[in-house]
Parts: structure tokens; sequence; C-alpha cells
DNA sequence: CTGAAAGCGCTTACAG
DNA sequence: CTGAAAGCGCTTACAG
């Protein structure tokens, strides 16, 4: 492959005119510029990136961070993060922070970061003390989505009038006796989202003067499988709810799923919503409030890439909130007489 | 922060000492070493990746090239070889090579790669002449999963045996209408699984003696979504199969759903079996061929990894075939009388 | 508008 | 075992 040294001496220039050409500086000549790009494109030359970088400072790669990738919510925001990106010229790379259990991640290090990347996006991972420290420390740019990091931007819905929305529609129809699946039972540090859907749910049903029966309050790791194995205990009792919240798509696909097996019809035995407008809750008709993850992920995106091209601009939003939408489909009706 | 320079200083040695030192090669006093360890953690120093990478010539880090990332398949994969890759030093760039419609991606480019990576995993992206040329002429390692590309190493699944499975597993049940879905309609270049599985299935349905009616066998862009609608147009008739295969358990799981709106009964008037066990397929009770997806990713991250080690070395295998399980759960039932 | 030269922060023969 | 120096391939003031 060639170098710009190639470059230079085929074009008859010095290797400071091939570099001001390419990158379409100013005060090269007309003929000059075209004569180094004509020369470029023969030799098939591109610019090596380690020695850009390493003369430039600046890497063109950005670190997405997530605790999970196998996840629809995660997948979904790298895919929309990478494309936007590299629509303007940068590149990801990609730490999927997850652990060997559920209750903890691995950390943000320097070696992750130091000259490799110039920024950060986090997706849903609140940073520690030590973390946002680091970041600082390094000078990046960080932007996060989902849960906010102190005094940086953040790209997120808001979830506590997410839940309410859920929870009303159930009360509208005429729920009085309603469950909730999403607490998570350990202090995990690394999400906070089950945190603030529980307690939004607590606070929408003591505001419609409703009780929190605290046997309906499941927990869960947020996966399919184990709603459906957790609503399993409680929906094969005669003491149950008549509607259920779960605080994602994926844990109401799986209590609709063992309200069947339990020879629960549902809408008419047990309602049941989600959060998130998953990529099979419309196919398998499930009630939700939607959110629109990739959006969310391109926005991250740009606010990232204007801080980037101008980092004392600080004229954009440090806080974007995106609207969710309740979409009601089969899995909630009326609350049986 | 600190530069290698700032080592050599406060530890009173040269930067080469400092490199050999740090890097664990021999020909380094005990002593000198320890002394420079500690003075490297304590000015918290991690040595310029991008500056080392122009040095070394090796980057460390490894392509990671997917035609979708929003699916399942290649989320699960993506964090499987993260993981693998990460534990031996190595980082992930992700290239998401979607395009704006379903038949074409994106190419490609020499700019993705050159001097930016060390080699490329390709997550089931059939390589056009003119990619592989590339990679050659950049001397790139590339170990393809799903399918495979001429001269380089590949895991996979056996997609003709696997079908077989999904097929004859109903033949066994004594269905003999079988309908298929999973036909890709236009000539796609960049997925070749399709037409892989497709033709198994006629094989299959040949050897046993059964006939392919061709109005039972669906395109499909291979969504849940679309696998729905699709098999409606099928199912509302009369003249339907007692059992269809679809070519992934995220369709089966859209013409599983598409039944059920019909009020056809699964298993009773209708089997369903899909090809993955995707991360809803236990919790939904769909009978399926299983693959380890993660494995897969796991395994071609170390052949990689060891083509990496030692271009020299091709002691490893070419092709790495992985078992397929048959999964028998509750969409699939003998064929009515 | 163009070039010579220093510098980015490492690694790697080459001497000693 | 250790160091001085060249080199990796660019960018960026500084002169002209």
């Amino acid at each position: 492959m060639s170098t710009i040294t190639d470059v230079a001496r085929v074009a008859g220039v010095s290797v400071a005119t091939v570099s001001r050409a390419l990158r379409g500086l100013d005060r090269v000549s007309p003929q000059t510029r075209r004569r180094v790009l004509e020369v470029a494109e023969q030799l098939h030359y591109v610019a090596s990136p380690t020695a850009t970088s390493l003369a430039s400072g600046r890497t063109r790669v950005v670190a997405v961070v997530a605790p999970f990738l196998t996840r629809w919510f995660f997948a979904t925001l790298v895919s929309a993060i990478e494309k936007e990106l590299r629509a303007h010229g940068h590149h990801v790379i990609l730490f999927d922070l997850e652990d060997d259990t559920y209750d903890q991640r691995l950390p943000l290090t320097q070696n992750m970061l130091w000259k490799r990347v110039d920024g950060v996006i986090s997706l849903n991972v609140p940073m520690t003390d030590d973390e946002v420290a680091l970041i600082d420390r390094l000078g990046l740019p960080l932007v996060a989505i989902g849960s906010a990091v102190p005094g940086r931007p953040c790209v997120r819905i808001d979830d506590r009038a997410t839940m309410r929305t859920a929870v009303e529609h159930l009360i509208d129809l005429g729920h009085r006796r309603i469950g909730y699946i999403g607490d998570v039972p350990r202090n995990v540090a690394h999400v906070e989202t089950p945190q603030t859907r529980l307690t939004a749910f607590r606070e929408t049903m003591e505001a419609a003067g409703l009780p929190v029966v605290e046997d309906w309050v499941l927990g869960s790791d947020w996966t399919a499988e184990a709603a459906a194995a957790d609503s399993a205990r409680l929906l094969c009792t005669d003491h149950r709810p008549t509607a259920i919240v779960a605080a994602s798509d994926e844990m109401a696909i799986g209590v609709r799923e063992s309200a069947r097996r339990l020879d629960l019809e549902v809408p008419r035995d047990l309602s049941v919503i989600g959060i998130d407008d998953y990529v099979l809750s419309e196919v398998l008709g499930l009630t939700t409030v939607r959110q629109d993850v990739a959006e969310q992920g391109r926005e991250a995106s740009r606010l990232l890439l204007r801080a980037l091209s101008d980092p004392a601009d600080t004229s954009g939003p440090s806080d974007l909130v995106m609207p969710t939408v309740l979409v009601v489909r089969d899995s909630t009706g009326p609350a049986p007489a």
C-alpha cells in the first residue's frame, strides 16, 4: 500500500501539499489539488488512520459502551449509532460491559479510552464517580442515553411519564387489581431504569387511590423467560391481579405466555401491557408504550458529533427527552366485572 | 496524561527500557523492571495505542462486519466476539453494512480496514470478489461465520442437515402437506443462507417422496412481521398445509401468531417449526433446531486470534461445522388424520 | 501557494 | 542488561 510520500513523489510536490490537498484545506492551487487527487486515486492511497491520529491527536473513533449487547434495546441503539457516526466519518469501537452475573458489570478503564477514542456514548449505564473522573481526566466528551450522567448531555425518555401512561391505561380500562413485574431485587449499580419505573408505578397507583399489593410486585432479571416463570407463581393462585404492567415488552411477553399456559385468556382474564414496542410486540399484538430507540441513538450521535466538532459549543440541549406513545393492541381490555 | 518519556525520566532510564519492561520482554533486570512498573503505575501511564500501532504496525483491533445488527443472531454473535477478543487484548470496531433496502448492502472499503484493523470477522456476509481482493491486498486475516469465503476459515452450521432435521421431524409426525417460509424473492448477493435452506427443504421433501407445493413456498424478508402477513394469506384458505417449516425462529413465531389470529390451533391444526432457538423461542414454546450462536462467535474469535499470533500457522481447521439439535416443544404435533 | 522540518509517542534493530 | 537513534506516516506551525 502506498503512503503519502509515494503520492508526493509521483505528483511532484511535498507531503505537506498532499496532506493539504487531500483534506480540502485552502491555500492549494486548483491545478495542484487536481493533480494530487488524481495520483492518490491512481495509487489507491488512503491515509493511515493510525498516523493521522498520532499527528492530529484525533482518532475519529467513538466508544459505545453497553451493559448488554444481546438485548434488543441495546442492539437497536448500537446499530443506529454506528450508521449515524459512520455517515459523518467516525467509527465505533464497542464495549460490552456485561459480566458473569447480572448484578455487576465491568468497569470502564483508561486502557479502553486513552488515545483510542475521541468521545463516548454510554447506553443506559450509570457511571461511577471513578469513571466520570476518568473521562474528565482524559478530556473526552460524553453523551448518555437513558441513564443520565451528571453534567453531561443525555438523551432519554421520561421513564416516569411513560410508566404512568401504561398504568393509567389499565386504570382507564377499569382495573383496580394491578400487578407489576420488573423490580430488580439487588442493588444493581449499573441500571437505574428499573428503580425509576417501579417508583412511577407506585406513584401512579397511589395517585389513583389504588393499593399496591406487595405480593404482586415481581422481581425479574428483565428477560421474557424469567418473567414467565416469576409470573406463573402469581397467576396460578386465585388471589391474583386482573392486569399486570411490565417494565419492558420482553417481560410482558413472558407474562402473557405464562397466562396462556395456565389457560387464562388475555385480555379477558388478564390484561398485560409493556414498555418499548419491542421488535416482536406488534406481531404478538402486545399493548405497549412505544419509544423510538433508534432515534435516541441518532440524537445522541448528533450531540456527540457536535461536541467533537466544537468543544466550546455548549448551546445544545443537555437533556433531550424523547416522546413515548401508548399503542393499544390486543393484550389489554376492560377489567372483568 | 503521561507519556513514555515521563516514565523514563522519573524512573531514570531510557524510553527503550521502559518499552521493554512494560511489555514484559526479557533483557531487563528485575530491579529495573520493578522500578519502571512502579513509576508507570504511579503516573497512571497507559501506552498510546495510536503511537504503538504506528510503530509496531499492529492495531490490536478487529473489524466485525455484519449485514444487520438489530437482529438477534447478529447481536448475539457480536457480543460473544467482543468478549472473547477483549479477553485477549483486542478491541472490536463495528461495521453495520445494512443499507436502505433489504436486497443490497454497503460494500467493505479500504478506508474501513487499512491500518485500522489487524483482521476481519464477517458475519454471514458473502464477500464479493472485489472485497476478497481488497482484504488480500491489505494482507488481513479473515474468518467467516455462516457464509464461507473461499480459501478462508469458516465457522458455521450445516444448513442443509439442519433444515433436513426440521423437515424430517414434521415427516416423522405424519405430515405430508408441508409448507415453507423464508424464500428470498430477489437475488440478494449478501445472504446465502436462505438459498441453502430452501434447497435443503426441497431435497428432503423429494427424498421422502413428498411434493413441494409451490404455492406453499413463501417469500419473506425474514422478520416475524412479514412472516405473519405472508402466511396469513395462505392459512386463511382451505387449501393449506398441515405444517410449516420456517427458515428461522423469528419467522416461525410470525407464522404461529397468524395461525392464532385465524383461530387455527397450534399444533392441532398446524405444526410450526423454526431454526435457531431464538431468545424467545423457549418461552413461546416453539419447536426448533437449535444452533449455539455465541459459541460460533467465540470459535471464530479464537481462529482469528490464532491467525494473528502466528500468520504462518495454517494447522487450524478451515471449516468448523458446529452441531445443531432438534428441540421439540409445543408448536409441533401429529398431523391431523 | 508551497516546502523543509519538527513533532506526535511509541518500537526496533544496532551497539555496547 | 541498557541506551541512542532511526523510523512508523502523518499534521502543523513557520518561512518564504
